[in-house]
RNA sequence: GGAGAGAUGGCUGAGUGGUCUAAGGCACCUGAUUGCUAAUCAGGCGUACGAAAUUUUCGUACCGGGGGUUCAAAUCCCCCUCUCUCCGCCA
C-alpha cells in the first residue's frame, strides 16, 4: 500500500510512476475521497469533543442533585449525529482502503522502463553451458529412465501439476534444502525459522496477496485459512504490528516451506515435467532493514541466492524486471534464471525483490529511528532458491551420455557420498 | 470437543458507570547532586489520525477484536479470537 500523504503531495509523480507500469490511475478521484475523509474526521472530532464535555457536566450536575434532563436530550442528539458520521467515515475509509490496497507499488528509478518480459535486460551471466557431445535430454526423459520422478502416481492422488520424487531424487531434494539453509545460516547471517503453512486473511493482506490475487491461492473455507504460496507470507508477517529497535535491524530470516499455487490461467505455459507445479518446496530469505540500506541489501540478498547456484556449479543469469513486468508489491526485482540445456530454455529459480515500505505499511512493520520516532521498515525477500527447477537444472546440466546424472560435489555429503545417479 | 479462569502501556500491575487526563512498580531517557561498576532526587517516557503552526501546540480515538446499552463505558450486555488450568481425543 502506498502512502496517501505522498499521493496528496505529488499526484503527478504518482501518475507517471503508474503509467510506467502501463496503468492509468484516476488519482484525482482518489484524492477527492481523501479530502472528504478528512472533513468527516474534523467534524466528528468536534462533535465528540462537545459530547465529552457535556457528559462530564451532566455527571457533575447529577452529583450535585441538579436536574440535567435538558442537557441529556441535547447530548443524545449529538450522539445521533456522531453515529451517522461514523457510518459515513467507515464507508469512505473502506472504499479508499480498497483502492489503495489494489494499487501496485512504484517502480524504483533504477528500474528499466519496458512493457513486458521481452524488455527485461540481462545484467550478468555466470558460468558456461556444459559442453556435451550428445543431444541433451529434457529432465522428464532423464528422470523417467532413472525411475526417480513419478508424475502419474502423483496425478492419480492429486491431479495434474503435482510431483512425486522417488529414491535418489527425493534424497537430493532433501539434501538441497539442508544445503541451502546451512549456507544461509552459517555464511550469510540468516536465522532459520519454521512457520505455519496455513495463514489468515490479515497475513495475506499484509504481504499483498489479498485482496487482488485470491484466485491464485488455495483456501480452507471451514477455517477461514489460506495455504501459503510462498514462505514470504508467514515469515514477513511474523513481525506484523511490530516496532523494531534500530539495533534489531537488519534482520535476516530464512525458511524452508512447501508453496501452494493454483496457477490459474497458466495452463500450457512450460507445464511439462517439473517446470510448474501446484505444490513445490522452496527456501526463502526475508529481510527487514532500514530504508537507507534497502538497495544495498537487495544486492546482497541477490548475491546470497547466486551463491547457492555458484557452489552447485550451475550456469545461470540475472535479469532486472522492467517497469511493465515487475511484481505488484515490488519496487525492484532481480530474477535469477538457470539454464536448462535439455529444453534450451532459461528457468526462473529465484526472484529477489525490494518492496521498500509497501508491505511494511500494509502490515504495520516499523522501527524506532534515531529520533525515537516509529517509521516504516523496508522489507525484502528472495528465493534462495526454489527446488523443482533447481532439480531440473541439476539433472539437465549434470546429465551424461549414458543418461546418468553427476551430483554436484557440495551435495555429496548430503547424499551419503553418492557421486552420481544412475 | 467439554468445563472453568483470564487478556489493561516495553514489562509488571491496580482500576466494576462520571476529573481515568488509566494509579503504583520495573525498565528506559534527561537534568541535578553525591568522589566511583552506582545510589538519591526532580522531570520525562505509547500509538494512530486530524487541525493549526513549522519541528511545537491543540483536539479526537485507542484498555485482545467487533457490536450493543447509556447523557456518559477499561468498567454493564452480546458475538468472536487468543492464552492458561482440568477433562476427552491424539502424532
Amino acid at each position: 500500500m502506498l502512502d496517501i500523504k505522498s499521493l496528496r503531495e505529488n499526484p503527478e509523480a504518482a501518475k507517471t510512476k503508474w503509467a510506467s507500469r502501463g496503468l492509468d490511475v484516476d488519482v484525482e478521484a482518489l484524492l477527492a475521497k481523501d479530502v472528504r475523509r478528512r472533513e468527516i474526521i474534523t467534524e466528528l472530532e468536534q462533535l465528540q469533543h462537545t459530547r465529552k464535555a457535556s457528559s462530564k457536566e451532566i455527571g457533575m450536575k447529577k452529583k450535585a442533585g441538579e436536574d440535567a434532563t435538558e442537557a441529556m436530550a441535547a447530548v443524545r442528539a449529538i450522539g445521533d449525529q456522531i453515529s451517522a458520521l461514523e457510518k459515513e467515515k467507515a464507508e469512505v475509509n473502506e472504499a479508499l482502503d480498497l483502492e489503495l490496497l489494489s494499487l501496485p507499488n512504484f517502480p524504483h528509478d533504477s528500474v528499466p522502463v519496458g512493457h513486458s518480459e521481452a524488455d527485461n535486460p540481462v545484467i550478468r551471466t555466470w558460468g558456461q553451458p556444459v559442453e556435451m557431445d550428445f543431444e541433451p535430454k529434457a529432465h522428464w526423459e532423464l528422470a523417467e529412465a532413472l525411475g526417480i520422478f513419478e508424475f502419474e502416481r502423483a496425478a492419480a492422488i492429486s491431479g495434474a501439476g503435482f510431483s512425486c520424487l522417488t529414491g535418489a531424487a527425493a534424497r537430493l531434494s532433501r539434501g538441497l534444502i539442508s544445503f541451502m539453509l546451512d549456507l544461509h545460516i552459517t555464511e550469510h547471517g540468516y536465522t532459520e525459522v519454521q512457520v505455519p503453512l496455513l495463514v489468515n486473511d490479515d497475513a495475506m493482506t499484509g504481504t499483498g496477496q489479498l485482496p487482488k490475487f485470491a484466485e491464485e491461492l488455495y483456501r480452507v473455507p471451514e477455517d477461514n485459512l489460506w495455504l501459503i504460496p510462498t514462505a514470504e507470507v508467514p515469515v514477513t508477517n511474523l513481525y506484523r504490528d511490530h516496532i523494531f529497535d534500530a539495533d534489531d535491524l537488519p534482520m535476516s530470516l530464512t525458511a524452508h516451506t512447501p508453496c501452494f499455487r493454483r496457477e490459474a490461467g497458466a495452463a500450457g505455459k512450460m507445464t511439462r515435467g517439473m517446470n510448474r507445479l501446484h505444490q513445490f518446496d522452496k527456501v526463502e530469505m526475508v529481510k527487514f532493514v532500514k530504508p537507507a540500506d534497502s538497495y544495498a541489501e537487495l544486492e546482497k540478498l541477490t548475491g546470497h541466492a547466486e551463491a547457492v547456484l555458484q557452489k552447485l556449479g550451475l550456469h545461470y543469469r540475472v535479469i532486472t524486471l522492467c517497469t511493465g513486468d515487475v511484481g505488484f508489491s515490488s519496487a525492484k526485482t532481480y530474477d535469477i534464471e538457470l539454464w536448462a540445456p535439455g529444453q534450451q530454455a532459461w528457468l526462473e529459480v529465484s526472484s529477489c525483490s525490494n518492496f521498500e515500505d509497501f508491505q511494511a505499511r500494509r502490515a504495520k512493520i516499523r522501527y524506532r529511528n534515531e529520533q525515537g520516532k516509529p517509521v516504516m521498515v523496508h522489507t525484502l525477500n528472495g528465493s534462495g532458491v526454489a527446488l523443482p527447477r533447481l532439480l531440473v537444472a541439476i539433472l539437465e546440466q549434470g546429465q551424461q551420455a549414458d543418461g546418468s546424472i553427476v551430483i554436484p560435489e557440495v551435495l555429496r555429503p548430503y547424499m551419503g557420498g553418492m557421486e552420481k545417479i544412475g
